[in-house]
DNA sequence: TAGATTGTTAATCGATTAACAATC
DNA sequence: TAGATTGTTAATCGATTAACAATC
């Protein structure tokens, strides 16, 4: 069932931390790195990011580190920044909106082929260059064009029955941005985006960082 | 330095998914539920689903299960939606907009006091309910407000000014949207929410799902 | 009583950290 | 050569799973 993976999640939010760090270096600065430096900059282990890149490059060099032009491509390929696959949003409010809109997406190998909304005023409308579909056209756009991912960015109510029409079509993977748990065959992959939990967390962590200050 | 937390992230993902599951249950369903019967629904271990509940609710009771109402209460209570922390967010553009309208923040324990934005065109302006104020005044209103937690939803390279001037004013709690590592002192607490690393996650896992339908 | 269900204690698993050997 | 840095192997830690005792 829950099979394993090559590389935990974890992992791929510290790549992504280590691309960021390495893209806004300035230009004047040295052309190779170490993982040391760089687990100092982002305050994590340096063995760790040591692992990291270990996992997905051709290797430093004792003394020198890593070049960082090559570690970027490197890295960028680990995340698929180089592979351009293709989706369908569900959902063209503020949410789907900003995804849309959120550093473009393409900068990050997704390219969204098409939006659906039902609001009537929208369909035939493009937002950020995307075009705006009839929701009843889901199932049949997403088969032809052989859509493999959906993002779906609709209310909690109608979220199931979006999911239903995307997996009809033979989506493969989900991005669920609505606040449900969403029914889906073995075979369809979701990620869950959980506001809530994010903000519960956060606020707790405050809770307790206030609670040490009032111990010391 | 990094203090361990007495409920990590995982459990609050879990905690969160048990309340939208009990809270979608149709009115005429029992009054009670085991622990196995979510664990069930929600396609995941039963005995983590007991020790997360056992760890923040008055507890079940054999051969009955929860009272539903209760753990409902229960898991609000642990999740803080019962606490109304203040929050202000720095950036009103789509992100920002949509995150002001996403289920509207209250229902999770959030009071957002204020959203600030340099665009001329919405300073004094509501958006949500929500007033838009200068971004120059951010340190100097957080100071009087006594707020704890700021929302970044700006772009990268306005993130870490935005953040210091936070910081400046007293924040504690900071929720990042903004893909950049942030430096902030050490008694204050980041949550990162980072998209490029949770779709490069859905797409990797997306490829093995594809690879192993192949393999069989 | 019998059986469903809780909750705890022990065993396994995986990820992180520490120690160290290899190398430019 | 010496020292910085990589990368690997072993040790620790925490979280998940399995087994079982407690109880309504």
């Amino acid at each position: 069932m829950a099979e394993k993976l090559s590389i935990p999640l974890p992992a791929y939010n510290r790549l992504s931390m280590y691309l960021t760090c390495l893209k806004r270096r300035p230009a004047t600065a040295a052309a190779n790195i170490s993982a040391t430096a760089i687990a100092e900059e982002l305050g994590i282990n340096d063995v760790v990011v040591r692992k990291d890149l270990a996992s997905i490059s051709s290797g430093g060099k004792p003394k020198i580190g890593y070049i960082i032009e090559d570690l970027i491509r490197d890295i960028e390929h680990a995340l698929g920044h180089d592979t351009a696959a293709e989706a369908v949003l569900v959902g063209a409010g503020n949410l789907g909106k900003a995804l849309l809109a959120y550093s473009n997406f393409e900068k990050y190998g997704l390219n969204v082929v098409a939006a659906f909304d039902s609001n009537p005023n929208l369909i035939g409308k493009e937002i950020q260059g995307t075009k705006i579909v009839d929701p009843a056209r889901i199932q049949d756009l997403c088969e032809r064009m052989h859509i493999k991912i959906g993002i779906i960015t609709v209310p909690f109510d109608s979220a199931q029955t979006v999911c239903d029409a995307l997996v009809a079509g033979g989506i493969r993977a989900i991005w669920n941005f609505a606040p449900i748990h969403l029914k889906v065959p073995e075979n369809v992959v979701i990620k869950n985006e959980n506001m809530a939990a994010s903000l519960a967390f956060l606020t707790k962590q405050l809770e307790e960082s206030i609670a040490k200050d009032n111990s010391n």
